[in-house]
RNA sequence: GUGGAUGUAGUUCAAUGGUAGAGCCCUGGAUUGUGGUUCCAGUUGUUGCGGGUUCGAGUCCCGUCAUCCACCCCA
């Protein structure tokens, strides 16, 4: 038997009224607050991935699909949208020239990690880009718009974490006391942060080992050193959230696995994916379009799992998507006549099926119930010989005798909910 | 990449080292034109794969692949 890959997983038709569900919240969403979408490279130069979002970040250093092709070329499936979309903006001179210009994407990315539950080698994610203004308000915008998605679909039981991590201004001095502290507790660090200590030192508080936690309140506060523009700016973004009524919880340890973040990064977790237990995040990147070659331009935007998602949502959310009209039909001209009327009733916009196959009523019924049908419509001798329809509610076992005028407006009747 | 657990019918699970089974699903039927409930009958297996031990392996051992969980990391 022929397998999938580890981690790639099909979706199949019992999950789509959920994905549709999902990716279809997300793009009302989006479409209110008056994004719009792109359609992004599933691959990459590599060099996309390594220079945005950091050599010595995870995601590039141990996580990527890298392949040369037959030219000689360095590519990388792309394991998030962001860096996708900034090369984008920045290499496309006529968006690059908008004074604002908001986008969303939906697509699959690709993580070389080992899975577990909520996490996959091939995994969806929705996400938005925000170009060309470094005004608060927006980093609230993109907050409020995955929070009306979340409400959308019915999602309460998460928390929203903010916090600002400052820009190249201020967290150098920040980074610089960060390292001079967990150097004198050098010996208490894992290896890992040890190593992390020379690397990139703010990853030490992401570290979830308990001797490191342990270390983590001692450690001098991001709050003390964040200059008075970021600050400024945070307190801003925070009287939007308040009067917007959104509630979220500061965490001035939240610091979030790419390079390419400035001031805000926010997280959307929750209790219910165990050991993943962030199902949206995002921030502000105000450098990462001139890094890429394009004029200077702030930015901020937030990616989704879908998956993750649908994990939280699966059991809660119960979408059937039976067909609307079955027709049950005997004898070779029954199936004639059959024929034709399904073809009236799908050009009317209802869906139909039928089973060619000489088989009983009862057989018949049977497979109408299993397609989660809602009418059948039954033709027999008796109808051939009166030229008319039975039509059959299925819920109700309501059953009518009507002629093929009267057909449509019957199903109208009886699909409605 | 590291650690632990698990792989038997489509599915959920049984089977002291001694002939591979059950529920659900699926197919058909219950006096031949009516589904969902009920009753009856029936189909379904290279026991993940490859070696080894044994008279004999689903069961014990080794390897391998895959899944799940945790670490790690992240959406």
């Amino acid at each position: 038997m022929i397998q999938k890959p580890p981690g790639i997983d099909d979706i199949f038709p019992d999950k789509i009224p959920l994905w549709n569900l999902i990716t279809g919240s997300a793009r009302q969403s989006f479409r209110l607050m008056n994004y719009r979408e792109i359609i992004i490279p599933v691959m990459e130069y590599t060099d996309v991935f390594a220079r945005g979002i950091g050599n010595e970040t995870d995601i590039v250093s141990k996580e990527m699909f890298t392949f040369e092709d037959r030219g000689g070329r360095n590519l990388t499936l792309r394991p998030e949208g962001t860096a996708s979309v900034v090369r984008a903006y920045a290499e496309n001179g006529e968006y690059n020239r908008l004074a604002l210009c908001k986008l969303f994407y939906i697509g699959p990315m690709f993580r070389a990690e080992r899975p577990q539950k909520g996490r996959l080698r091939q995994f969806n994610q929705f996400g938005a880009e925000l170009f060309g203004d470094g005004n608060p308000y927006y980093d609230y915008e993109v907050i409020s718009m995955m929070e009306d998605i979340t409400d959308r679909l019915g999602i309460r039981d998460y928390t929203l974490i903010i916090n600002s991590i400052g820009c190249p201004a201020c967290r150098p001095a920040y980074i610089a006391d960060l390292k001079k502290y967990f150097s004198s507790k050098r010996d208490l660090l894992c290896d890992d942060c040890k190593r992390r200590l020379e690397k990139n030192p703010l990853r030490i508080l992401d570290c979830k080992k308990e001797s490191c936690s342990a270390l983590k309140s001692g450690s001098p506060p991001i709050t003390g050193y964040i200059c008075g523009e970021c600050g400024d700016h945070h307190s801003k973004l925070k009287a939007h959230l308040d009067s917007g009524g959104t509630k979220y919880t500061e965490d001035p340890l939240l610091v979030r696995g790419l390079d390419y973040y400035t001031r805000t990064t926010f997280e959307f977790v929750t209790e219910k994916l165990g050991g993943q237990n962030a199902f949206a995040a995002g921030g502000r990147y105000d450098n990462l379009v001139e890094q890429f070659g394009g004029r200077s331009t702030p930015a901020v935007g937030f990616a989704a799992g879908i998956e993750r998602i649908m994990l939280m949502l699966e059991g809660v959310v119960t979408v059937d998507d039976g067909v609307d009209v079955y027709l049950v039909h005997v004898g070779g001209e029954a199936l004639e006549k059959a024929v034709s009327a399904a073809k009236l009733i799908r050009k009317n916009g209802y869906s139909a099926d039928l089973d060619p196959n000489e088989r009983s009523f009862k057989a018949q019924f049977k497979r109408a119930d299993r397609e989660k049908a809602k009418a059948c419509i039954v033709i027999g001798q008796d109808e051939i010989s009166s030229n008319n329809f039975t039509v059959k509610r299925l819920d109700t076992g309501e059953q009518v005798s009507i002629s093929e005028s009267a057909l449509i407006e019957t199903i109208e009747k009886m699909v409605a909910r």
